[in-house]
DNA sequence: AACCACGTTCGAAGCGCTTCGATTCAATTC
DNA sequence: GAATTGAATCGAAGCGCTTCGAACGTGGTT
């Protein structure tokens, strides 16, 4: 094994004279850094980082911390954790992969072995036992998926507010002039939650904006419930010719409903969906899906900022993608191109 | 920080002495066990891991290196990976996220850097880059999903001649006697990649031993060539009422050019898959799928027994699964009970 | 009673790196 | 020409752990 001390003698220099070439804490002049830099590349030297992390108390290492048992939607969190990894590289870290299993006590050890420097956290529900955890570690974290207002801890998260805008938009611009609104159970928006309120309002202000007919209703998930609902609305909203659907327990229920009232989806109501992808994609709706990657990188890059000392705002929120899905016929395989026919 | 000298103090014995304890490597009387055992409770000692991967060599990490981008079926990679981290903490090993993205580059530097102790490969290609540098590298790994025969590298793989013979088996019990099989293209038999034959090997010698008619014909990927196979099976296997398919790019087709003859699936011929999970779940055929649980365990075993010094085998085969999805009928969203309701 | 052997425990030397005060030397200033 | 500065470099002291040889008691042996 190269050591920093071979790369020294190979250089004609001190040791701590590499390290400053290599960290860049103190100037070195630019001749001592091209011979560093060439007997490094000639010896082929890599920094222990055990040797490293143990000197400097950093390791380089990001934890990403996954949701993976079923129950998610792992396409999401693989683009997730795909774009993570890419991401980390950029900034010359690596991922250490833990599963939310491991819960709090997982969280413990990583930070007590140092064994990372920093948390990324998926899936944190809004009691999560965690969060109180993440915050006495008194390392950097970055949470997920739920704005779980937490003082110190930082969040990235969908703009819901923009998304339930962004429906309305789309909806306008294909010519639609009274839209429906599918939402969570009642509860939900009783209790703050934040992004089911969120959601609503961006839809009602953009209905407004747009100066279109609207009616919101809220939703129980089983089926009669959203027969109900489903009834009232093309009851209320007589003209209505597309639905906004927050709520995705109620989506299939929504969609055999509206046909068992003699409505074509997406002819004659159009159906568009807030809800993972995976879903959306089943079912064939036009939705508003979570930009994973674009997720997996910001928070990568907050969690940098917030190790290099920086204090970046508690709450990121990413604009919306929608995906229209409209006009898709059954499934249909992607098959690659025939091999190229000799003669 | 909580580090061995004070675990030491606290226990009044010496540092290693508590090093020993740790590790099990040298004997220690019951009662300094005990009393150290409870100082580290007390003291909620952690190991720093870095102190113990420079002063031990030994990092217990592990690389998993994923291929993350799209192409490759997210929820069989998630599932695997899942597994592998599961088993891993059960070894006390942490994993190390890697992306195929990387290359060999990647993996020289986890290696060079002393970051992992041993390396998970997935979807290694059949002239992959990585394999000689792998063996280069001198450090344990174990490929999965191919099995690329390499001196010294241990692989994985599901048993595809079992899994032929699965099929067989599986049609068999359900009263068909005569089955076609449809194949890779010719190309992929003529070349020696092995998995393609262990198949059709596995195939006929069930239908042998079962005593059913088959025929196996190789076919292309694209629509006409598929038409044509399947018209040339119908034709000369005419009381085919199974059809076992090997090529994925194939499937959709295969499907369709029955119906197109006027065959429904499954009801006049049964088609069973061997393809990845979500294709067929897609197709709604019934399939043998990729163990991806039972692969990530096995793959952690492996590659731990080979860190503790020990020779397995070069190659591990894995039963295959065989997942019926006769009488699914359209897609049904599972949807959560309603919430109980009260009064 | 002196001896050996064995099971336990100790002490010290590193593992490869970072970091901080000290040192050097050339450029500047009076 | 001596004193002052500041940039560049050096040297040594750790970081927290493992590991190896040595030391320490015991109990059994001669």
């Amino acid at each position: 094994m190269v050591t920093i001390v071979d790369v020294a003698k190979h250089a004609g220099v001190a040791p701590s004279t590499v390290s400053y070439v290599l960290t860049g804490k103190r100037p070195v002049s630019a001749e001592t850094r091209m011979r560093v830099g060439e007997s490094i590349r000639q010896l082929g030297y890599q920094p222990h980082s055990g040797a490293r992390a143990l000197a400097g108390s950093r390791t380089n290492v990001l934890a990403l911390v996954l949701p993976l048992r079923e129950g998610v939607h792992l396409p999401v969190v693989m683009r997730f954790a795909s774009s993570v990894v890419t991401t980390a590289r950029e900034h010359d870290m690596d991922v250490l992969l833990v599963t939310a299993d491991e819960g709090a006590a997982g969280l413990r050890r990583v930070a007590g072995t140092a064994r990372a420097d920093g948390f990324l956290v998926m899936d944190v529900g809004l009691d999560d036992e965690r969060v109180p955890v993440l915050r006495d570690l008194g390392r950097p974290a970055v949470l997920l998926g739920h704005p779980t207002v937490a003082n110190g801890l930082t969040c990235v998260d969908l703009d819901f507010e923009a998304a339930g805008a962004r429906c309305v938009d789309h909806l306008v611009e294909l010519g639609h002039r009274a839209i429906g609104f599918l939402g969570a159970p009642g509860a939900v928006y009783a209790r703050n939650t934040g992004f089911a309120q969120r959601t609503l309002a961006g839809f009602s202000a953009a209905a407004m904006r747009r100066g279109v007919a609207s009616t919101a209703l809220p939703a129980e998930r089983h089926r009669d419930a959203v027969r109900a609902v489903v009834g009232t609305l093309l009851r209320e909203l007589t003209r209505m010719t597309a639905l906004v659907v927050h709520n995705e327990a109620a989506l299939g229920w929504v969609v055999e409903c509206l046909r068992a009232e003699g409505r074509r989806v997406p002819e004659d109501v159009a159906v568009v969906a807030i809800c993972p992808d995976e879903l959306a994609e089943q079912l064939r709706l036009t939705s508003v899906q979570l930009p994973a990657d674009v997720l997996g990188r910001r928070a990568v890059e907050l969690l940098v900022a917030k190790l290099n000392g920086q204090r970046p705002p508690a709450l990121t929120l990413l604009p919306p993608k929608l995906f229209s899905r409209t006009g898709h016929a059954a499934p249909r395989l992607v098959v690659a191109r025939p091999p190229q026919q000799a003669g």
